[in-house]
DNA sequence: CATAGGTGTCATTAC
DNA sequence: ACGTAATGACACCTA
């Protein structure tokens, strides 16, 4: 436990640090006053606040909202790898994993590739894959498809074995792989090796054609140095499809932009696909980027809501693209020609694939393919010989580009998307430190080019307020207590004392026996939401009282039942309230046998203990009895002292147990609480760079309107002479009644300094 | 009424 | 993973 606190505070800190560093504000000090109990709890220690009368107040209910902590497997939750990872996957931008599904595309159109592997299975299976993507119930077949994603990793593993060894799933986890590196040297390694050895290899599955098509198509990632195919090989080399013509076929082929269903209309789209075409590396690679990266249900939730709200963006830049294409774009632009090809194209998700795809085509078109020629081709004397199996290599090549481009290019891909011109490359690498300009720039682009400045406080605001954190304390047990009187106090009265002392009892024996109808500790999170800050299972109380006045009425409920298995056994005859009495001896003697044995074994040492001590009563009365009623119990027996002091250390043990229980439970809850508040996090960045793209195009755009116009009107100007302003002697400027003057540059520059000056020094 | 001491309970830690 | 002892903190009661 020391190593798990150990642990989330470094990674706190670590995130917090990492938040700020990123550019979005990190107020600890709101965290961890009001907040975030959580949080404050394991930075700072436990703290009073946390473990104090809310937790006396709450014990009733609190028992009641009881999973097992067996019931989960804790190293799930914390372990270090995973809530890291997350963390530090903060920075990048999930988003466009359309990438995968646009060079799907791409390769059937050409059909020639095929091979000669039939797989229609494998089409099926990756269309279910796809399926699942977006499924309700994809957790569960999420896990089963990794393991085939990484099968056929180690598949294609095969043709260079010692790296296969290197293809853990961390690998992939943590965005591009080092296995992508790899495939792509085995790409070009075969590359090599294939003009070498010249058709020698032309009884092979594969039409060697095309994969020397495919294989001359590599281009090289200027980030990564990893190579990916330019474009998918036809039966003929081209080598350089137009863009033009990369959409047109995607037009062609993918004809999906009427379904609402993206996913549906992908499965549709690879079932279109001839299945000889697809050998088996190809589909699972391509497809379970998809699964691999996004570890929960909920992650592909989020990544599918990330895509939906990129692809709309992308869809609106479409609609206003043709402004920014006289703005940005020279002739020939291929990112621009991009958008004008489909100016007319509704909103939907068609658009965004063409871009999605084209964007990264386009891109690595342009600024890679000359690289291609300059390939190391001596590294493939240092390169494993490669097996024959040319299917397979380039399906592995083809499967691990479009895993890089999911994980890492796809992200500059889809963001030179966005910001199309050639003024901002990569706009989204500048983004992080466009963050820290971001008042600068906004509210000088206010002052400068007449913006309203109180819509860009607005905007600033946004940036800043609209976290849409759910921080929310709901779980924390301050916010829980809506109940009152401690079981102390309230055993003043014997009405409220059996009240409450009812509900510690049953639920403590509820919460005793294990995740009774409780396995996932998601269902409990879920639950707590629905409840809100009311509490822990209101509910329960209801049974607890139910069950501590009458416990047989526990067996009304089959999953309580042997929650209310009685420990009469211990008790005097006479002692016996009728209650409690075993059920009428309906059974036959050797099943009582058989059951008491069974109860024998169920027994904890403290119960083999009182038995032994023939202690009149029930453990559990000794353990969730009030203090008056133990006591009152413990006065109308005659016990020994051994007898009392073995009570007492019952009644201790009992509760310190489950205080332990309830201890470890919250701990719990406090690391899912954390996770959860890691995948809000991650939501929320992805979604505020998303806007924040959508606002520096804005900007531009309307400065780049500005700038026209003001050089239209002082082209204007002219003097009393006639003749025309010198525009390095005079400018114009904007007077706040919306007026516009004809004043001397040297007055103007001056002006503009003392604009820039004034927002700093507000920052200070 | 304020206060110290006792008691019961809970949370947490360490084993 | 769970149970247990030890410890600290708190609420409540009482003298």
């Amino acid at each position: 436990m020391l190593s798990l606190k150990k642990y989330l505070t470094e990674g706190l800190l670590q995130f917090t640090i990492l938040l700020s560093l990123i550019g979005v504000r990190v107020d600890v000090d709101t965290y961890l006053t009001s907040q975030l109990p959580p949080l404050r709890e394991i930075i700072l220690g436990p703290s009073s606040a946390y473990t104090q009368t809310q937790f006396h107040n709450l014990r009733n209910t609190l028992d009641g909202y009881g999973i097992h902590p067996k019931s989960i497997d804790l190293d799930n939750y914390f372990t270090a790898r995973r809530l890291l990872s997350q963390v530090r996957a903060l920075d990048r931008f999930q988003v466009p994993t359309t990438e995968v599904n646009a060079w799907l595309v791409h390769r059937d159109p050409e059909g020639s590739v095929s091979g000669s592997q039939p797989s229609s299975g494998l089409t099926l299976e990756s269309s279910s894959g796809l399926q699942d993507v977006t499924g309700p119930d994809n957790g569960v077949r999420e896990s089963e498809t990794e393991p085939g994603f990484s099968e056929d990793l180690e598949d294609l593993g095969a043709v260079a074995p010692p790296v296969s060894g290197d293809l853990t799933k961390e690998d992939i986890d943590l965005g591009a792989g080092r296995e992508i590196f790899d495939y792509s040297h085995r790409q070009k390694e075969q590359d090599v090796d294939k003009e070498l050895q010249d058709g020698a290899e032309q009884e092979d599955t594969w039409p060697s054609e095309g994969a020397e098509a495919l294989a001359r198509n590599l281009l090289v990632d200027g980030e990564t140095g990893e190579s990916f195919p330019a474009q998918v090989p036809g039966g003929e080399d081209q080598t350089a499809l137009s863009l033009k013509e990369c959409l047109r076929l995607l037009e062609a082929t993918c004809p999906f932009g009427e379904n609402a269903e993206f996913p549906a209309d992908i499965s549709s789209i690879t079932e279109a696909v001839p299945s000889e075409s697809e050998p088996p590396g190809l589909q699972n690679n391509l497809l379970s980027p998809l699964l691999t990266e996004t570890e929960s249900p909920f992650d592909l939730e989020q990544q599918w809501q990330d895509l939906m709200s990129i692809m709309e963006m992308q869809a609106m830049e479409v609609n206003t693209s043709t402004s920014e294409i006289l703005y940005n774009a020279p002739p020939g632009d291929p990112l621009s020609t991009n958008y004008s090809l489909a100016p007319n194209t509704p909103i939907n998700q068609n658009v965004s694939l063409h871009q999605a795809s084209l964007g990264g085509c386009s891109q690595d078109f342009s600024l890679f393919s000359p690289e291609v020629e300059s390939l190391p081709v001596a590294s493939s004397s240092t390169l494993l010989p490669l097996v024959p199996s040319n299917s397979t290599s380039l399906n592995s090549t083809f499967g691990s580009t479009n895993l890089a481009g999911l994980f890492f290019p796809a992200q500059l891909n889809s963001t030179a998307n966005d910001t199309a011109g050639p003024e901002l490359p990569d706009p989204l690498g500048g983004l992080l430190d466009e963050a820290m300009l971001d008042e600068i720039s906004l509210m000088d682009l206010a002052i400068e080019e007449g913006f309203n400045p109180v819509q860009a406080s607005q905007l600033e605001e946004e940036f800043d307020s609209d976290s849409g954190l759910s921080l929310d304390s709901s779980h924390s047990p301050s916010s829980l207590s809506s109940s009152e009187g401690s079981s102390s106090s309230s055993s003043s009265s014997s009405s409220s004392s059996s009240s409450s002392s009812t509900s510690s009892s049953a639920s403590s024996s509820f919460s005793e026996e294990g995740a009774v109808g409780y396995s996932s500790d998601s269902e409990t999170l879920d639950l707590e939401e629905a409840e809100g800050a009311v509490g822990y299972q209101p509910e329960y109380s209801k049974f607890c009282r139910m069950s501590y006045q009458d416990p047989s009425q526990l067996s009304c409920l089959p999953y309580l039942e042997h929650v209310g298995h009685n420990h009469t056994y211990n008790m005097a005859p006479s002692a016996l309230d009728s209650a409690d009495l075993p059920p009428p001896s309906a059974l036959k003697k050797g099943s009582k046998e058989k059951q008491a044995d069974f109860l024998d074994k169920q027994m904890s040492r403290d119960e083999h203990r009182a038995r032994a001590m023939k202690i009149p009563f029930t453990n559990d009365k000794i353990i969730n009895l009030p203090v008056e009623e133990f006591n009152e119990l413990l006065s109308k027996y005659q016990l020994s002292e051994a007898q009392l002091s073995l009570i007492r250390d019952i009644r201790r043990r009992g509760k310190n147990k489950m205080a332990a229980q309830n201890c470890r439970k919250r701990k719990l809850d406090t690391i899912l609480n954390l996770e959860r508040d890691v995948e809000d996090l991650q939501r929320d960045k992805a979604r505020l760079l998303r806007e924040k793209v959508e606002f520096l195009r804005s900007l531009r755009q309307m400065k780049q309107k500005v700038q026209s116009l003001y050089q239209e009107v002082f082209g204007r100007l002219r003097d009393e002479n006639g003749r025309p302003y010198s525009p390095s002697q005079y400018a114009l400027q904007y007077a706040g009644d919306g007026s516009v003057l004809l004043i001397p540059r040297t007055l103007a520059d001056q002006q503009a300094r003392r604009q820039e000056r004034k927002p700093k020094d507000r920052r200070k």
